[in-house]
DNA sequence: TTCATACTGATACCTGGTGCCAAAAAAAGC
DNA sequence: GCTTTTTTTGGCACCAGGTATCAGTATGAA
């Protein structure tokens, strides 16, 4: 029995699916030269979903309360916090983060990054930035994991602003950083309880 | 006749649909108390595409090329530009951009804007952000929008260098103010024919 | 009363399927 | 060769969630 064409027609199949999800079966007879029947015995035995199902998960993925809020939250992962001290986050290059041509980073996005630490590591319910002084030391490259560390130099929680520095390596080698004014709204509110401000997701 | 309760049920319908997409006729009918002829004349009134025709376009929206690709390019639009000399920018802040609890835009957002128009306004193959020195002057809040006006001012073709001012309006308000530093690759190009570096989009 | 607007019901039809059964075809085993 | 098993195909009933159309009813205004 020539097994092979039914397993090379289940990844043809997965395949094609992943490709263009919005392939119904009888689109796919005509790619596979199977009838209609055959392709809906593999979506079975791949267990892969009618096309209304497909369409219907990938609406609700992208309708998630999480939805596509790229730039809303902190822009990297935090790593450590210790809030009104310190701070570290991780943030990967991606390819929509870099000029095509170069594979060069932009430098908002890791301004955004630093930024964000800044931001998240005062402890204090509305915090925004004053004002920065910034250096782009290195290029950050498509690939690369951006390490940024976030010191609170002076609190200042009864001044109404805070300083912070920030570091950004690759590897051990800085790539930028940034002293920033951050104001903030009153005297650290200190909630107990492990109360979150907004910043921090 | 009792007008008011057809415009009330559109408004709700709308409202009902536009929260939750994933309502069937049916469902709408219960909510609404009406027959579910009375749902799909009023769908068409709307018109509301059906169920699946709304769940097919929010795939495609998530499914698209372009998708999600919130920093890539410039940010902003660009409304002009002479190169070399100034540019300017319109930027408006959304929801996603601002701190949900203030309606406050987050500085990474307004530093975007004028990043990406100081290294778009300098005519030269690459281009990427030295350092920079920058100052939020007032926040910049939902609906608002805000025009960012770059000036270059010692373009330095030959050196390497170039020093861009940005300022950012809102109205006549000034909200941001910048100094950036921005690398150039080599001496002006001046490629003939109107060829555009990638950063400007 | 008459008329217009709004609503409801009923029916036929469409797409893109599922579920099931049987027949045909192909490959494997002997 | 023939038999058995697997694979493929065809056919039919059915479903959800609609569209399209026609007819009937309610309600209120002129």
């Amino acid at each position: 029995m020539e097994r092979l064409p039914k397993r090379q027609r289940h990844q043809q199949l997965s395949r094609l699916i992943e490709e263009n999800p919005f392939l119904t079966d009888r689109e796919l007879t005509r790619l596979l030269k199977v009838s209609i029947q055959t392709i809906r015995l593999d979506r079975l035995e791949l267990s892969i979903p009618e096309l209304r199902e497909r369409l219907k998960l990938m609406a609700e993925r992208s309708y998630d309360p999480v939805r596509s809020l790229p730039l809303h939250e902190v822009i990297g992962d935090i790593l450590d916090l210790q809030l009104d001290k310190s701070g570290i986050s991780l943030f990967e290059i991606r390819e929509e983060h870099v000029f095509s041509r170069s594979g060069i980073a932009r430098g908002h996005h890791v301004f955004a990054q630093a930024n964000s630490l800044a931001v998240a590591v005062i402890n204090d319910e509305i915090a925004l930035t004053a004002s920065a002084d910034i250096r782009f030391i290195r290029p950050a490259r498509l690939g690369e994991k951006c390490i940024a560390k976030a010191y609170v130099r002076s609190s200042g929680a009864q001044k109404g602003k805070a300083k912070v520095e920030v570091f950004t390596y690759v590897g051990d080698e800085m790539v930028f950083q940034g002293n920033f004014v951050i104001y903030r709204s009153a005297g650290e509110p200190d909630r107990e309880g492990g109360d979150v401000h907004e910043d921090r997701h």
